[in-house]
DNA sequence: TCAATACGGTAACCGTGGTTACCAAAAGTG
DNA sequence: CACTTTTGGTAACCACGGTTACCGTATTGA
């Protein structure tokens, strides 16, 4: 029934440890819908009523939050497996918390947040599975965003990026590593504007702090860098 | 076993739908620890060890972020049945997201995290009721670190303080109310310095939008407010 | 292959809000 | 009741970062 999409559904964490045939019996309880979306193309917009739990089968999207002053803060870039408005499920005012945007072309399937959590008898084993997974998903979203909230608390633009950088370093467990998002797009996930994220990485460069070309950077002083982050 | 506490525990939302027998039965098997606190103690400290999903039973607590760079944000005030480190339970990486401090003196119990999850036969029924209650509640946590995230990426000082008004007129329903923190505390929400939340305040009530004294505010020109948050 | 668009570095200007310091009123505390 | 502590309003100073504008280089697409 769904098997284009194997991809897809088998990194998507919310179906973890539900066998392939037990999802098919899943599905044909959930009655989820599939669209697909062309590059630029808007799938959600804040605001607008809820329409499901989205998970993206194939394609990229980028989930967006604007506040009333129309600063736009990217929340997270999804691929194949990943989810969002998952917060909304449960516990929404049942309208989209985020604009979500198609940042390739993209097929998304959307899963009726009602029917998740109701229990029907010959699903019991894969719906308990189900509600446990979520309840996981959901409690690490939530760290996300707290994780998020430490960023947009650091006052100063030289820490943003000093933690940004140690951050990415932590990850890589290497002084070069390539980050995945464009300066622009990089400048909104620092709450930042994209002129003063240059101006400060180049000042920063020049120091001797770090090197960049495009993407890809290079931690020159790392002591140094952690004393930028206070 | 936990009789003094029934006020704590029939606020709590963990136990909705789960009458005072089953809880006994409930209590049996996770195996809760209390505490008290005096005024000013730690509860928990960021970084330490998880202790397990807290739950005020009397008192108040604070619950706190600090960044690298020092600045402290108020995350809650959480009195009796209102619970912390919901996030952390499922998810967490074994430590404490946020630190905790009583504002009053205050018992709290601790339920270790685990122990919610696993599925022993004889609480099927209240367990199930348990798990379905937590993913809403962390649903629900998720959407207010969301929010938060709507005060900290407005960037005028003026548009936080029209927004937070505004959400206080809603919630009051009128055009005069009591805000429940002071002014550095509000500072600390708002996440700007004491002195320029007070220096704005009184821009904005020299210009006639609104009055206050104390804790007590009355919003003049409501539409004009409206007009600020942009 | 060429035109259009996206991307990113640079510079000048200046407004917002942080910092510091001081003081007066209010609220605890012995 | 006097004393200390907390709270909050006020003012001067100035640095950080937003804004705007421009331009060179990559990417993209017809």
């Amino acid at each position: 029934m769904f098997k284009k999409w194997t991809n897809g559904l088998s990194k998507c964490e919310l179906f973890k440890g539900i066998t392939e045939e037990e999802l098919n019996l899943v599905f044909c309880c959930l009655k989820p819908k599939v669209n697909t979306y062309e590059r630029n193309e808007l799938v959600t917009i804040a605001g607008e009523k809820y329409t499901g739990l989205g998970i993206v089968m194939s394609g990229q999207v980028v989930v967006t939050k604007e506040n009333a002053a129309g600063n736009r803060v990217i929340l997270a870039v999804n691929g194949p497996g990943e989810m969002f408005g998952e917060m909304s499920a449960f516990s929404g005012d049942g309208v989209w918390p985020v604009s979500v945007v198609a940042r390739a072309a993209c097929t998304v399937m959307f899963l009726p947040a009602g029917k998740i959590i109701c229990n029907c008898e010959r699903l019991c084993a894969s719906h308990r599975q189900l509600i446990t997974n979520m309840l996981e998903i959901v409690s690490g979203q939530a760290l996300v965003l707290h994780r998020k909230l430490e960023y947009l608390t650091i006052k100063s633009l030289r820490g943003k990026i000093s933690t940004f950088l140690l951050e990415q370093y932590k990850e890589a467990n290497c002084t070069t590593f390539t980050i995945s998002m464009k300066r622009n797009e990089l400048a909104d996930f620092l709450n930042v504007s994209r002129p003063a994220l240059s101006r400060e990485m180049c000042r920063m460069r020049d120091e001797g702090v770090m090197q960049f070309q495009g993407n890809s950077i290079k931690i020159k002083e790392l002591e140094a860098l952690k004393e930028m982050v206070e």
